[in-house]
DNA sequence: CACCATATAAACCGATCAGTTCAGTTTCAA
DNA sequence: TTGAAACTGAACTGATCGGTTTATATGGTG
């Protein structure tokens, strides 16, 4: 963790300016922030926060990483095995829109994006932690589905990825370029039926 | 076309105001292309730049706005009928895929997402242009699929979404989040010959 | 109490950038 | 050829911002 070498962690305030750095940088992106309003958001000085961070990038970073873990930690419950693939697709699918969908997974999302030519690491600590930590996790699931007959399936990672993408159908775009904002209970239900029929319609046996 | 009134269209340096600018925006974005790099590039002088274009904003608008023109008008290309779904939707693939995962399309892409809240307006006119097209010349097609009893679909703009979800499976994510550039002929063909079959697989009679 | 690390406010620096101004030059059509 | 419209380049304004400095205050510890 090269890139933490130069920050100072001890200190009263030092979790007041990621407070503050964390809630800034979410709002208005990396250029958009300015360090001023982060110091005043974390009710700290300029000065302090200087102490901490070296400079912007760095602040930056840090709380990137902190989200990025965040959101891998919290992908990590654990899928139910007894239950039908049926119930256990559903659930994930449930799962991931629920991030994605949330006006903090859109922030996230659209920081990544946004800034992923002047942070190379961000982008790939987030599809790390993100994207990689679901395929991961599906292909674990759908491993044991071929190993009990449930389903066939040649290629598991591709197959992954495809339950993935199909969980975004219509949403994602809709919400990436700011058409709406919010969805409702029925058209989420309505995508995610739709992409856990088309997955088993594919590789159910 | 509000947001075009002010603009002054005779001058015969214009286009290349429009055009110098398209280039810069393209590579640095909204916030980090320079006005003063756009008339270099355009090799023109910043006053006249800001007697066509009474400000950045409204630059930037007018050249998102013909990008997405563009964009509307080559996917517009008819669909071969004749030829068997399967070949149509793979034909339907690699058009869609070309573009996303052109150099250019990418670009454009970011900086609509990034730009998405600071530009309401582009969101949605690169949807309609975009995604929202894509949807509408897939529905026609598959209405004729139904028609003419090769599928079976109940939600017809549902299946065109999915279809445009699954081209994108494992590729997007690896280029939004800067993990690949480019993909090889193979890594293309997985993916679309997968999202063809896991879709015929569900509608297919 | 005295010491020292920590914190503060505010002024300050240098750079960048959008947008303006202006005196002078080019272009082109009448 | 002439005159107006278009264009130029360079300087300038005013604002923002990242980062530094300084003089001062605070609070816990030995």
């Amino acid at each position: 963790m090269a890139h933490a070498a130069e920050i100072v962690r001890k200190g009263r305030k030092f979790d007041q300016v990621l407070q503050g750095a964390r809630q800034v940088f979410l709002a208005d992106g990396f250029e958009g922030a300015s360090v001023d309003d982060i110091a005043r958001a974390a009710g700290v000085s300029k000065a302090t926060l200087y102490s901490y961070f070296p400079d912007k990038r760095l602040l930056f970073m840090e709380v990137a990483r902190l989200e990025c873990l965040r959101q891998g930690e919290e992908s990590l419950a654990l899928i139910e095995v007894a239950a039908t693939p049926r119930m256990v697709l559903k659930e994930a699918a449930e799962r991931m829109l629920g991030f994605l969908l949330s006006d903090f997974g859109q922030r996230v999302f659209r920081i990544c994006v946004a800034e992923a030519d002047r942070f190379p690491e961000l982008g790939r600590q987030f599809y790390e932690t993100g994207p990689m930590m679901v395929r991961n996790r599906l292909t674990e699931f759908l491993t044991e589905c071929v190993d009990r007959k449930q389903m066939e399936i040649d290629d598991i990672e591709l197959a992954a990825d495809q339950f993935a993408e199909l969980c975004k159908a219509d949403l994602f775009p809709r919400l990436v370029f700011n058409i709406d904002a919010t969805f409702s209970e029925a058209e989420i239900a309505r995508v995610i039926d739709g992409a856990v029929e088309t997955f088993m319609a594919r590789y159910a046996i």
